[in-house]
DNA sequence: GTATAATTGTTAGATATCTAACTGTCAATA
DNA sequence: TATTGACAGTTAGATATCTAACAATTATAC
């Protein structure tokens, strides 16, 4: 009996999500952090002067709020960032990175720069181009 | 100050990573196994009578021999699989679904054909042959 | 043949994520 | 304005993954 399973996209999109997230963690690894707590410095620093708060980031990386609240909790232990409750509303935290944070961004983002390269240093320019409009499109619709 | 950070690829890989993930979870929930579960048992039914041994499944889903481990310990304390010692090798275990794993096969296929369908709904036939050839080249030199 | 290497799988302990239940605060409305 | 519901964040407990150290077995090299 065949298989008459056939999710090739399902499957390479897992396989590339993986083979990158390795790859990402790999290249920051030395830095001590890891890929995901790499990429939340670098958007916090980038959006702190726009009231950002826990449910943003949980918005924008996909994660749940518990998530978010534990990576936050050990960023702030370890001194990367601050939380600080806003005057206007005691339910929210907004969040700002500390100096020792921001030292690294420099690093985080060659780091990533290289693993984006890597991705597509197979392909032409065109291709580069048709393989982002696709996958923008289906990001939209999922 | 601009970002000079921008890795339109990586994001884009990682961010649908997780959303197909999340809608394969929810898809086969209702059997009470995850995603990564489900492709197991499926990959298991369609190797088992190639003497499969537990460092093939560690190659061909990119994890570690300990998760292995940890994953089929729990699918065959719950009588979906069975790990045997063959004969020739003591080291190794070789790996065979149960009837009760059978049974599901069909289900997972059609739940995860259902996602597969999802991701490239949006796209055209044509789209769709030179995604998958973008994405196998990319996964190759990955 | 024996000593050394590599291979396969397991365990222990760490980390990151999840869900569900919860607290406290703010908003809507009756 | 008092109640009810929505929202932001936290905690507890579960699960899946990882690394590092290990045991047992097999393969290689001298």
């Amino acid at each position: 009996m065949k298989p008459r399973k056939d999710t090739p996209y399902l499957d390479l999109f897992q396989i590339i999500g993986l083979k990158l997230k390795k790859k990402a963690d790999e290249s920051i690894k030395e830095l001590g952090l890891n890929a995901q707590q790499g990429k939340m410095i670098g958007y916090i620093y980038e959006n702190q002067e726009t009231e950002l708060i826990q449910r943003d980031l949980a918005d924008r990386f996909h994660l749940r709020g518990a998530s978010i609240t534990s990576m936050l909790q050990g960023l702030e232990q370890r001194g990367y960032i601050e939380r600080k409750i806003p005057a206007n509303n005691e339910r929210q935290k907004n969040i700002y990175v500390l100096p020792k944070a921001v030292e690294l961004i420099k690093d985080f983002n060659e780091s990533f720069q290289k693993v984006e390269d890597e991705i597509v240093q197979v392909l032409s320019e065109e291709e580069k181009q048709t393989l982002k409009d696709l996958l923008v499109k289906i990001n939209e619709r999922l």
